[in-house]
RNA sequence: GCGCGCGUAGCUCAGCUGGAUAGAGCGUCGGCCUCCGGAGCCGAAGGUCGUGGGUUCGAAUCCCGCCGCGCGCACCA
């Protein structure tokens, strides 16, 4: 149990010797300001109604009552208008240091998901030209969320939709056959809504040069399997470069295919949930919290997209996945409602909120104070692939990753490519790679360090205690960001820690110092270096040691 | 018009799900290199948290109205 855990455990048992009712669940936090000491409660305040008696005085009661030797607590005071400041003693401050080098790579893992089994979707593009930044946000996204997933005992399958059917993929077949009308000397006009990038253009090169017997592409389908696949092809580079893997792909085809996209339009039917009107058949998704109805079956017969998107997620269901998690741009938030009320249509045990869903706002990409919007292989989008080879995967996973996925995002190019303290991503690894500058000074391999051994009393400075205290939370950090399915946490804990170690180093050294001194901040540096790895880690970004 | 998201320092954004004097980076200004990496460190200036109400011991945070910005509102995906 760690130093909060017991804290927590003795307020509840004071309090319930106060006659405050089971559930009760204090919550303890970092005060804002150091000098009110390691964890603040404002438990008091929140009793003072159900118990009709003034903040203070059950702060008083309360104080009173904690076995404070048990809790590591060292002194403890009350302040304001009710909160109750504790001081840990130096072996309760350390023990998190302790546990750091002992769980080493480990430290800051839970095992909360139980093994349960949950499906993380996301960039799903369709297969008709190179990714853009968005689909760039929602890989870095979506790959953190399964890696803190993960981390916390979930058992995490990373799965990219294709959309290789429909309307968009045969405006790829008629834009590249196009192409290829140009490239034999005739006419050739990109359809409406077709695709205009210059990439285009390279697949019809590539498509003739292969298949000679049909360089003017008149066979369709030949020259639409063509370009899917090269696209597809291009798409899993780019990942690649990214750093990102999928365990699955599913393929919108296969619906079809399979029949499940007929078994799930029969299955609502079935359901009595369908109605025809005007030649169509609508989905009565008003039931379930849309603004309107929408048509499943269009009047030429074929489907709209959203009942094989449907139908994609009760394979969800039926693969066992009781969690599901949708990463997505917000132009695409309409569909939320859609597909769930669509699956709760069904009827089939699937819960309200099934499935989750990570919106994130859209990229604007800076560049010399002006925004780029255009690229020279795609046309009209920037690529992922643009980002990556201008200023390094680290940077553009960090970049991508250090705001909120609700607010909108500047990436910056000029910053994410200067290698100095104004770029974050550089700053984070630079306190990393400092550190193992030390251990390489002193030839000391810092797997041989054993802080089990090590008296830690030396730490004392006030710099160290908030080390101490940055690392014993780390583990938290990573449950919060996990929970919330919120990686820019991880983002802006690495730079704060970073900072701090920045100023530690330059204020203090570590080697050349009395022999206590050296050995106990040889212990801190070791265990620094071990969450600005494993948080690094958890965003897919290096942890170099030198630079 | 309707729905979702967002308005916090000059700029870009955090703010741990209601707590103490609202934070960081960039930018600006001023300091620091015989010492484990100056690819760094220290300090200063800078805010009526869009706005008006409400809820309560306590609101940037929760509720309502208004203003502004983004996205979406297809028998496209």
């Amino acid at each position: 149990m760690s130093a909060d855990d017991l804290l927590r455990a003795a307020l509840i048992d004071a309090a319930r010797t106060l006659g405050v009712p089971e559930g009760a669940d204090p919550i303890l936090e970092r005060p804002r300001d150091p000098s009110f000491g390691d964890w603040t409660t404002n438990f008091a305040m929140t009793l003072a109604r159900p118990l009709k008696r003034k903040p203070r005085e059950i702060a008083e009661a309360l104080k009173g009552m904690v076995d404070i030797a048990c809790a590591g607590v060292a002194t403890s005071e009350i302040a304001g208008p009710g909160f109750i400041n504790f001081r840990l003693a130096q072996d309760a401050l350390t023990a998190g240091l302790r546990r750091a080098l002992a769980l080493d790579a480990l430290y800051g893992r839970s095992t909360t998901g139980g093994a349960r089994r949950v499906v993380v979707e996301f960039v799903s593009a369709n297969p008709t030209g190179p990714l853009h930044v968005g689909h760039g946000r929602q890989a870095a996204l979506g790959d953190t969320i399964s890696r803190l997933l993960e981390r916390t005992g979930w058992d995490v399958s990373r799965e990219f939709y294709y959309n290789d059917a429909g309307v968009q993929i045969e405006n790829l077949g008629r834009s590249t056959q196009a192409r290829l009308a140009e490239l034999a000397g005739l006419e050739g006009d990109i359809p409406e809504g077709g695709y205009h990038g210059e990439y285009i253009r390279e697949i019809a090169v590539r498509y003739a040069e292969q298949n000679p017997g049909d360089a003017g592409g008149d066979n369709g389908k030949a020259v639409t399997d063509f370009a899917v696949q090269e696209l597809r092809k291009e798409q899993d580079l780019d990942l690649q470069a990214f750093g990102v893997r999928f365990d699955t792909y599913y393929l919108e085809s296969s619906l079809y295919e399979d029949g499940k996209v007929e078994a799930t339009v029969n299955a609502l039917q079935a359901a009595g949930r369908c109605y025809e009107s005007e030649g169509a058949l609508w989905l009565r998704t008003t039931e379930y919290g849309d603004d309107k109805d929408r048509v499943m079956r269009k009047r030429d017969g074929s489907f709209t997209y959203f009942v094989p998107d449907v139908a994609y997620h009760v394979t969800k269901w039926e693969r066992g996945f009781r969690r599901a998690i949708n990463v997505q741009g917000a132009d695409h938030h309409s569909t939320v409602t859609r597909v769930r009320a669509g699956l709760q249509a069904l009827d089939i045990g699937i819960p309200e909120g099934y499935p989750e869903y990570v919106l994130h706002q859209m990229v604007t990409v800076m560049k010399g104070g002006e925004e780029v919007k255009i690229s020279k292989r795609a046309g009209s989008y920037v690529t992922v692939r643009d980002l990556i080879d201008e200023v390094g995967r680290d940077a553009v996973r960090y970049f991508f990753l250090m705001r909120k996925g609700d607010s909108q995002l500047v990436f910056d190019v000029d910053l994410a490519r200067s290698q100095s303290e104004e770029n974050p991503v550089y700053y984070i690894q630079m306190a990393h790679a400092r550190l193992s500058g030390i251990f390489r000074v002193g030839e000391i391999d810092p797997a041989t360090i054993d802080g089990a051994r090590v008296d830690l009393s030396p730490l004392s400075t006030d710099e160290e205690k908030e080390l101490l205290k940055a690392i014993t939370d780390f583990p938290m950090l990573v449950a919060g960001a996990a929970a919330a399915l919120e990686p820019h946490r991880v983002a802006n804990w690495l730079l704060e820690i970073a900072r701090m170690t920045h100023a530690w180093y330059h204020k203090y050294h570590v080697l050349g110092e009395a022999e206590e001194v050296t050995n106990a901040r040889l212990v801190l540096a070791r265990g620094i270096q071990i969450v600005l790895r494993n948080g690094l880690e958890l965003l897919g970004i290096q942890a170099p040691e030198r630079m």
